[in-house]
DNA sequence: GCTAATTCCGAATATTATTCGCTTTTACGG
DNA sequence: CCGTAAAAGCGAATAATATTCGGAATTAGC
């Protein structure tokens, strides 16, 4: 019974993860005719960078669909409203990043390497691609408006797979048990995506990728003096 | 000359929280009237109800104006535009906070237990006016549309005090110099405003008045583990 | 109580997101 | 290839709201 209690966690950061990074394709357009898929990327395209100069509720319509070379009124045939448009972009490139590190984290010996890749590859994700980060984490993460679910989803997401990592790290006995683990991913995730933000904004620290590791070195302490 | 250069820097962490705690007077209109002052503090605190339901892009101006009682028209009488008027409401607070911690930090005998009282301050601070908070934290501090100085400033302000209290902290001996301000500082604040976060969006922790020595406590090892 | 300055507001105006009806293009079975 | 139904595209209305403007009401100070 112990076993089974214990069981029934067990590797809950897989399935998690596994459900974040397949969870994007419900709900969205799927156009028959290839001319209107390669539209429909590049409008996703001209959108993110209107979104990220201008931000969600400056940017206009016209532009967007200028940049797209598209009429105004074709993207309506694509997303319902400037929001939905603007959701989508996120929760697709989410998708994609969880996938790649459901590629990478199997092939680790341990839940301590894990952590570090996720958070690495978390910032790495958002410095090759300035502008979909903008979006995600200067508009769309914090954002109280969001109640559409799909997006709550998966920026969500990413809290569990932390919380479950950590979790399963102290299952393992690779940390201790005594480790809060909301308080925990809450320090992991708040440190990332603060660095994050003031980065996109100010491009401080100049190098982001040389930063990463000091940055994820002294979280992970907390964790390994935790005994 | 070596002591010279490190006057410059003594109590810095002071000097640019003064000049914080006043900096929100400037270039805000100053109603002669009285009842005039009274229906911009109105204005305010229905802005600020509106903005943290409906968020800034969704609110609408004749919300505003019911809910403080006042025309639509009139609202332009004392703000340009319905960002200013968003704007000027974290302005207000956020030296009224700085203010509060002048008060406080002096009387404390070393810069780990004012760092301390300024992370658990700004929590209970935001846990007591839950809709200005949500403004800040959800819709402001981390937007890039935000040009405007005064703003800008008021929110830098913040890192710009935590990191010189860090540094201030080395100086005296109380930590090793070895320590990274800026990273540090990124974890200090980037912890707190996302447990923060978390609270405004999902009440999590249920009891943050509770949650927040622990957390305060667990990332104040960091520095004191820095030898 | 008078008056100039201040404050207030209703009615235009301007800007954009969104909708609608029709045209053009594509996929595909003969 | 051709014909045709479905899909995709677009210009011209429509609608929702922020913002401006000019004159009416109120206030402060003498």
């Amino acid at each position: 019974m112990l076993d089974g209690a214990s069981a029934d966690t067990k590797d809950q950061w897989l399935d998690i993860l596994q459900q974040a990074a397949s969870g994007y394709l419900e709900g969205a357009r799927d156009p028959k005719q290839s001319r209107s898929r390669r539209r429909q990327l590049d409008l996703l395209e001209a959108a993110t960078r209107v979104f990220a100069r201008e931000g969600i509720a400056k940017a206009k319509m016209a532009d967007i669909a200028a940049e797209a070379g598209m009429s105004v009124s074709s993207i309506y045939d694509y997303y319902p409203s400037k929001e939905d448009l603007a959701y989508e972009i996120p929760i697709r490139r989410l998708a994609q990043f969880y996938a790649e590190f459901l590629e990478q984290a199997p092939s680790l010996g341990n839940m301590r390497d894990r952590l570090h890749l996720f958070l690495s590859m978390a910032t790495d994700y958002a410095r090759r691609n300035p502008d979909w980060a903008r979006l995600l984490y200067l508009e769309i993460w914090p954002s109280v408006l969001i109640e559409e679910a799909r997006v709550r989803r998966a920026v969500d997401d990413f809290g569990r797979i932390v919380v479950a990592m950590v979790r399963e790290g102290s299952r393992r006995g690779e940390w201790s048990r005594k480790l809060d683990p909301y308080q925990t991913a809450t320090i992991l995730m708040g440190s990332i995506t603060h660095m994050l933000i003031t980065w996109l904004l100010y491009r401080r620290p100049e190098n982001l990728r040389k930063a990463t590791k000091p940055m994820v070195d002294q979280l992970l302490k907390l964790i390994d003096a935790s005994g």
